[in-house]
DNA sequence: CGCCTATATTGACATTCTTCGATATAGCTG
DNA sequence: CAGCTATATCGAAGAATGTCAATATAGGCG
């Protein structure tokens, strides 16, 4: 590391600025990135999709018939979902209805415009 | 599965509606997946949020600094967003310089905007 | 050329994620 | 209650990811 005072002004004797700092901390970072990573998944963008489309109606068979993979894993991508306060689910009788949580997502939506923004 | 004709209106001797089908193709959610998947980090997101606030002047060296990885961790992440799209680098002398793609990053909020306007 | 420095790549290792068969749970129906 | 069905959970196995030490590469300087 080439040698260099915090107080100069000088463009640098070697490449480095004076301590650069991310404006995101660490925490936001990585809560936003959580959120992310949820979303980063095509068979939970699909669920996501599915359910938007038909609130309130869809059950577990639906989404099963509906995508590439078997039951248990449909469960768990509704399990990491509803984990992350995206969607939830009502028990009618032997089904369960899940939906989008739509407060939830709306906040997603502007927490990730608002990072965009900052990448402005 | 329980029986039922696709033609017939009954909302469902069980509980599945006939055959519902994603809006969003599986390449389309794979697409988009891979995306959020680059920004699902916290180093990645504090890079680019490094990046877009001092354009065009942030070498391997300042993002070392700054964040709480080693040097090949960074070097690892920026070839990822590179290989991304979504920041690119000008080699000057022995540095390098990385900087975000701006019109990439835009049309990812926009492709981000359309699948969270499509929850709606 | 020989040395030094900034960055990239490699290889190993640990951790996390994804998937699915098998099984458990819970609620209906007879 | 017995049997059936929808969903959840468990456990295992493979794939993907993240990290870093070690090493390679490449460009500047004396």
């Amino acid at each position: 590391m080439i040698e260099r005072t915090e107080t100069s002004e000088t463009p640098a004797t070697g490449c480095c600025s004076p301590s650069l700092a991310p404006r995101i901390d660490a925490a936001t970072a990585h809560a936003l990135s959580d959120d992310l990573g949820i979303l980063a998944h095509p068979i939970r963008l699909q669920i996501l999709d599915l359910l938007a489309q038909h609130n309130g109606q869809v059950c577990v068979c639906d989404l099963e018939a509906a995508l590439p993979v078997k039951q248990p894993t449909v469960s768990h991508h509704l399990r990491l979902l509803r984990a992350a306060g995206m969607i939830d689910c009502e028990r009618r009788g032997l089904w369960a209805y899940y939906f989008v949580r739509r407060p939830a997502l709306e906040a997603l939506r502007t927490r990730l415009l608002a990072q965009f923004d900052a990448l402005r």
